[in-house]
DNA sequence: GCTAAGCTTGAAGTGCTGTTTAAGGTCAAG
DNA sequence: CTTGACCTTAAACAGCACTTCAAGCTTAGC
């Protein structure tokens, strides 16, 4: 029943851990399997034991998870393990991750143009193949955006 | 090696409609089956035999793509077959991928603000932790979609 | 008529991501 | 003793758009 009660000051179980941050337990090994989580501390029943910050790492995951990045990308930002942190490289990973934002943002933009000139065109004439030259307008720049 | 050679007024095959469309065989077959292209005549060889106009409906097929629509909902828009086009469906589903899109820049948005937010926060003091209570900002209104 | 290129089929494989599940076993509490 | 949390590794799932494979046709050029 107790398996959840919080030992108070000191280590977390993963059940635990997960009650805490609502990830699963599976999804808590599959990030440490993957670096991102860093091997948690076995106690003589083999179980981890997780210190309490660790609540806090799955959090920032959960976050960058939340600003688009993939696992892959968190581990590149958050360092394999408990390592140090390294400011820059989380600058760096930040600033890639905006300006992978920035591009399909501007896909989107693109899109939106095109679609809604399509739009457009088939109230005045009911001719899909006039729509085709639209996709020149999809390539052409996929950047800024004309009408 | 004439095997992709016009037939000038006829019908293709369908290396010849891959030659004029940039999709492979495999590709077109792949549509086929999944119903955006509508069954092709055969020859008496067996051979699939398509009319001039299969061209222009596999570049709508791929400008639909260009617009983010996966080959499903081409298949809602364009409608099973050879049929006749229902201008309602097409409408309706152009203006849903609108909404769709419409829906990840919004996404995307929050994911920007967020990802700026967090730089500002990172350059005066340095804790990750503290960028944590961001996750609220991009719950606040987009849909929790990443992609 | 030989050979290479093109066509036929259906099934299975590919690549990517993030989990979840399954199978088989250990550990702790009621 | 039984339940439930935990352990392991490996495999399955889900979604998308194809590609590849195998085996066996046809067609065209020489």
């Amino acid at each position: 029943m107790n398996a959840n009660s919080p030992a108070s000051g000191a280590a977390l179980r993963i059940g635990e851990l997960a009650a805490a941050t609502g990830v699963s337990t599976s999804a808590l090994r599959f990030y440490e399997k993957h670096g991102l989580l860093g091997k948690a501390a076995r106690g003589g029943n083999g179980y981890r034991q997780y210190a309490p910050d660790a609540v806090e790492r799955v959090g920032l995951i959960r976050l960058a998870q939340r600003l688009g990045f993939s696992l892959e990308q968190v581990r590149g930002i958050l360092g394999r393990a408990g390592e140090p942190l390294d400011h820059q490289q989380i600058l760096t990973g930040l600033q890639a991750r905006l300006a992978e934002i920035e591009q399909m943002q501007s896909t989107l933009a693109a899109q939106h143009t095109g679609l809604t000139c399509m739009l457009g065109k088939l109230h005045e004439h009911w001719d899909l193949g006039r729509c085709l030259p639209l996709a020149k307008l999809l390539d052409g720049h996929a950047a800024g955006d004309s009408a």
